[in-house]
DNA sequence: TTTTTATATTGCAATATTACGATAAATATT
DNA sequence: AATATTTATCGTAATATTGCAATATAAAAA
């Protein structure tokens, strides 16, 4: 055992924790933040702004890529990341329906 | 090595990312919706709706628990659990101050 | 071409998560 | 009291994540 049954779930169900796990770490939240802060999103500087090495913030960069919240190009010999909004709007209306739907159900119980 | 190292972040930071980490699973997110759409919420139903055994649903029920995302009430020698609206507000207010702090940054890049 | 700079990949150790059988605990029913 | 029902916990195996040193790759600068 140890592997999570996604087959068993909606893609939508998977999509949402896939989208979620991206967000699951605070450096990558703290990645978010910081493309969000910069002007430009010339990024090496990520790896100077958070207490992690080289290595670790390139893996944390993969994840989110492969989440689909961030992009990447390349830019000479650097790379240039920034985020997708289309995925954080995606999470944004989720949780808002969440939120709808719940005070809607004013509330047999708790 | 393999343990987050928390104490480098802020506060907020961490709290985000745990939350996301609560909705990071897909029966987590499928308990979630659950949840919203019955009614009620005397819920030991949980375990008949998803293909997982019973200690691994009570799991996830506590994982949820501990993140704040639902609340629990003993009922009679069963639990009501429920949603707690608070917390999904918090990430949605999140995401989509992120949408929005993005949308007004068009865009030296990418 | 050699060297520097920027990023990615590999390999591995430490830790965390996921899942479930077995069992415990606690109330409800008989 | 004995039994059934409901939920939680323990123990453990399988797998995933986190983090970094070492190394690879690839473009830029010298």
């Amino acid at each position: 055992m140890g592997a999570t049954k996604t087959e068993h779930f909606t893609n939508r169900q998977n999509a949402i924790a896939a989208l979620s796990k991206a967000m699951a770490h605070p450096a990558r939240v703290a990645i978010i933040e910081y493309l969000l802060k910069v002007d430009s999103c010339i990024c090496g500087d990520i790896v100077n702004e958070l207490p992690l090495s080289q290595p670790t913030v390139s893996q944390h960069l993969k994840e989110l890529k492969n989440a689909g919240l961030i992009k990447g190009e390349i830019e000479g010999n650097a790379i240039c990341y920034c985020i997708d909004e289309k995925v954080f709007q995606k999470l944004q209306s989720y949780f808002s329906q969440i939120v709808i739907k719940s005070e809607n159900k004013k509330k047999n119980c708790c």
